[in-house]
DNA sequence: AAACGTCCCGAAAGACCTTGCGGGAAATTT
DNA sequence: AAATTTCCCGCAAGGTCTTTCGGGACGTTT
């Protein structure tokens, strides 16, 4: 038994056209008229219907990540979700899980549910393999949507990335002038762009400053998993090959690094130096402090919101890849290396 | 302009009736003819009720909470969100903002869109000074929800919590034990549920094991906010007062308890051990690893998620509230205390 | 094969909401 | 203080959606 506009009005005491004009934020309401029609319906119990909502919130924008144990992800989650804020559109986050949600699952949901543009984060569009239709589906659909840290020239929208190129090679420079004579490379599997992306920048700076060809670079790139425990078995692998510069492709990843690094006996950074990737929060703060590569979040973030509000105001800019530089956080996880190249005397723990 | 009635039903060849009975979910309508409807209010783009979303999921779930920078909100999250997923149902985060949505209006948007039920975490329902009548008329609307961290004898749903009081108690007896007869607690604002525990713990722990009464155990409480600032603030002002231990109630705050220390010269743990609060992912490679009260997050998100599914399948729980014992991780940031409880003597650094 | 029942859908009436218009009160001007 | 203007609000005539009722199509039973 709903409450009808009749009984608002008597309620309020005034007439149901009143009540009408109101609830529509039509004009020629005195503003204590409209208080007292307002509290009648909180009175009632009246479900505001939509309109009279759209002056506070502008609507709904997805956002869909892959996971949340990297603290990468919430901050820009946290970051991203201020900004739209500020625009006045309230964000929703949709994580996928294993085992269940799938982007295409969440992307659904979003557009069922009416939302407004979808912020694809470290998604399918970062996955080489990966069918790109979805994404020109969306858009015959009108929904406007960005994607960031991923690329690919079958989409037609714009992308939002670190230059992964610069960042690798950014570390390996590091770590060369330190001295360090063996640089290896621990990243997540080779299908996705923003990893083949850093190998490219990893053969870059090997070339650069140390003379190797990209089949050697090659030698020194290990696949495993972006979490703590693919880091350490990467890096542990890594360290066999003699290497006592590490570079990751997450900060988890060099957490990973710098416990196989102790497991096996090895000082960070005395022996083994470590250089991690996103500059996550709290990272300044582990033991040791992790030297990384810094994803600007903020500026990332606030792009993406700009770049999605102008697709959804209908003057979209050139749907091109806004790529940002990374910047080198030089903290504790990094020393001199040993001269000489040599690799480490070393007996396995185990 | 908005499409009507009888523009859909001229599109999907029916009457307007149809459409209406479509649009409403009311029986008498063949399924093909359901179809052929809904095919011509997308073609329309007729913005579909929230009622007829396509049932491949049994539901959304939403999932209120303050923020993502204190990474316990993100773990928690994501076991939730685990939880729901393996039941079927698509999690929705929400996160509040500074200056933007408020937990009402992310409710309010989450009822629209249909949601089967909603978890708070930390929420108003924390808040001792916060209007309860809102989770009544949550209820009203037959929206099923869980409480999480927080109390409130007012509210007639299901809770799920930390023992924050056992958690203090364990904190305070774990620095009695090492030694340490000064003991301070840095807390958030006191109008909070938790906070309130963590105190009444924290005198129960003062009184038990070094014979202070209630008064002067508040004296040796801190209220700040819930950040790494805040708890630099409170643990400087801690150490101003001569204590050698510190209690935080996050562990963000433990990190700031920690700087603090460092800012005055001061070793963690030699001079000032630090305990925390939450065991947050990552909190165990800080410098020095952080000895902490764990949360146990795992157990406590999967409780809400069963305790909600209760509520939604019409078989609630008892409306109690679920209880779980923390546990003390002892690491690095506490150890013996100096005898003799003289404050160690200092000079600042700066 | 005829009779019956069930299911679906449209017509039309009714319920509910919106809006153009005019009256009247308060504020402002003369 | 009267006249004028402005602003609000209710009346009532629309417009839009919902629901009741009856008829027709199809399948089932006898």
């Amino acid at each position: 038994m709903t409450a009808r506009l009749v009984d608002i009005a008597a309620q309020a005491g005034v007439s149901e056209a009143t009540v009408s004009r109101v609830l529509n934020g039509k004009p020629g309401v005195a503003a204590a008229t409209r208080e007292a029609v307002l509290a009648a319906l909180d009175v009632l119990g009246y479900e505001r219907p939509v309109r009279l909502r759209r002056g506070t919130s502008a609507g709904l924008v997805g956002l869909i990540t892959p996971e949340l144990d990297n603290p990468i992800f919430p901050a820009l989650a946290q970051v991203i979700g201020q900004a739209l804020t500020r625009q006045g559109y309230t964000p929703v986050l949709a994580t996928q899980t294993p085992g269940g949600s799938t982007e295409d699952e969440l992307t659904e949901m979003l557009v069922d549910r009416g939302v407004a543009g979808i912020i694809f984060v470290s998604g399918l569009h970062a996955d080489t393999t990966a069918d790109m239709e979805r994404y020109a589906a969306l858009r015959a659909k009108g929904v406007p949507h960005v994607l960031v840290n991923g690329f690919s020239p079958k989409v037609d929208a714009p992308f939002v990335s670190t230059d992964d190129r610069a960042a690798t090679q950014l570390a390996v420079r590091h770590l060369a002038s330190l001295g360090h004579t063996r640089i290896g490379l621990a990243v997540g599997p080779r299908r996705f762009v923003p990893v083949v992306r850093k190998i490219e920048g990893f053969r870059l700076g090997l070339r650069e400053r140390l003379g190797l060809s990209p089949a050697e670079a090659d030698e020194l790139v290990q696949h495993s998993l972006y979490t703590l425990e693919g880091g350490q078995a990467a890096a542990t692998a890594l360290i066999a090959k003699g290497c006592t510069g590490i570079v990751c492709a997450s900060d988890m990843m060099a957490l990973g690094a710098v416990r196989a690094a102790r497991e096996q006996g090895l000082d960070v950074p005395r022996d083994i130096s470590v250089v991690g990737f996103d500059d996550s929060p709290l990272i300044a703060f582990t033991d040791p402090p992790l030297t990384t590569i810094r994803q600007p979040v903020q500026a990332m973030g606030q792009a993406t919101v700009r770049t999605l509000l102008e697709e959804i105001g209908g003057t979209p800019a050139p749907h091109s890849e806004f790529v940002f530089l990374p910047e080198l956080v030089v903290r504790g996880s990094t020393a001199s290396g040993r001269r000489g190249g040599s690799a480490p005397a070393v007996e396995p723990a185990s």
